[in-house]
DNA sequence: GCCTGTGAAGGCATTCACAGCA
DNA sequence: TGCTGTGAATGCCTTCACAGGC
């Protein structure tokens, strides 16, 4: 469920001296419905308390557990330019059970630099490097003309989840996940709403 | 609809001598039913052939239309780190009607430098920029800390879309689009994903 | 009294299955 | 014959409304 998280980012922003919310204003932080918001808490189980909220800081703790952020995820990311520097140097995983593990890139002018603490590889120790750190999750940062390739070599060395910010449409077998994160179809969305907006509003 | 925008992606990665597509084989690339794929195409009208398939590139002239994307739509981004420079530089939203119009950046050390064929601005020229232009969309690739305020301006000076790369939560008028694109997230639903495929798995 | 948890109702999206046309 | 377009059926998600506990 893509709205726990959502719900988990708005209790993470809250002021730090509150220790209760209610499924109102949480909902209302979150942009959607209260009903809603308590449905989906409820499958977590009954962590609200009647009459007065939920407890933040305990629903944040069985929502990272529900979405598997109490364990420890290694990650790799492939493709160094600014995309792939700008997720690397990302901050926000970490403490989340998310631990870069590898940055790979295949222009020999970025392989030994550095990133934070580590040092740029090149994509033929990618898949050793993923099966060293046992990593289930990758990155793709490159150009799309390289995206394809890079999958399958993910796929290959045993990686389960795809993060594809390159603008492709990748092939993978069934067992991998792929999401799509692409600028362009963010865009054309948002132009979809203000074009229908333009075309009520005159 | 946000799959529109993934046909069209498809479409546009077919070779170049494809003219025709039949639902079935365009709803494997896009990793969807051929059902659901002809449910969504009506709505546009019937621009398929009986017996044949779609005609690939009329098909996506369609999509476009619907979308918006023939018309002409300038766009700002604010913040000039890593994300934004590879988002201003990222070609792939030009001929389909978006248009780069401004790039800003609240850090003295980066206002001047060139980024492709602009210069980045303070953001005390952001709100002027968005009206000469008539910017409508406006892209937030900011610090955390720095994202609502941004956000305010741009509502305050027309944007009617956001799309927010930043972590967090936006609060905006009602009448302002706010998309997230959120790193952290996004590896959030993998590892439930991969969580729960391990709880059943073993 | 207040706010959560949850059956019931309603609406939306997906799938099915086939009529209809090239 | 082959493939699209589409009513009908199904399932899912959302919303409503209120019972139930603090």
């Amino acid at each position: 469920m893509p709205r726990l998280s959502l719900y988990l980012r708005c209790l993470e922003e809250l002021p730090p001296g509150v220790e209760r919310i209610s499924s109102e204003a949480l909902a209302e932080l979150a942009g959607v419905t209260s009903a809603k918001l308590r449905k989906d808490l409820s499958y977590l189980g009954s962590y609200g308390v009647r009459g007065v909220g939920y407890h933040t800081e305990h629903l944040g703790y069985q929502i990272r557990r529900e979405l598997g952020l109490t364990g420890d995820w290694p990650l790799v990311i492939v493709g160094m330019g600014n995309l792939g520097h700008a997720l690397a140097r990302y901050e926000g995983f970490r403490g989340q059970g998310f631990r870069l593990v590898g940055v790979f890139d295949d222009d020999p002018a970025k392989v030994g630099g550095r990133v934070g603490h580590l040092v740029v590889e090149p994509l033929e120790t990618l898949a050793a490097a993923v099966q060293e750190h046992g990593a289930r999750i990758g990155v793709i940062a490159t150009p799309p003309q390289a995206a394809q390739a890079v999958a399958e070599m993910l796929a290959a060395a045993g990686v389960a989840s795809i993060l594809n910010f390159s603008p492709t449409v990748l092939r993978v077998p069934a067992h991998v996940h792929v999401r799509r994160v692409d600028f362009s179809s963010e865009l054309q969305v948002l132009a979809c709403y203000l074009h229908r907006g333009a075309a009520s509003a005159g």
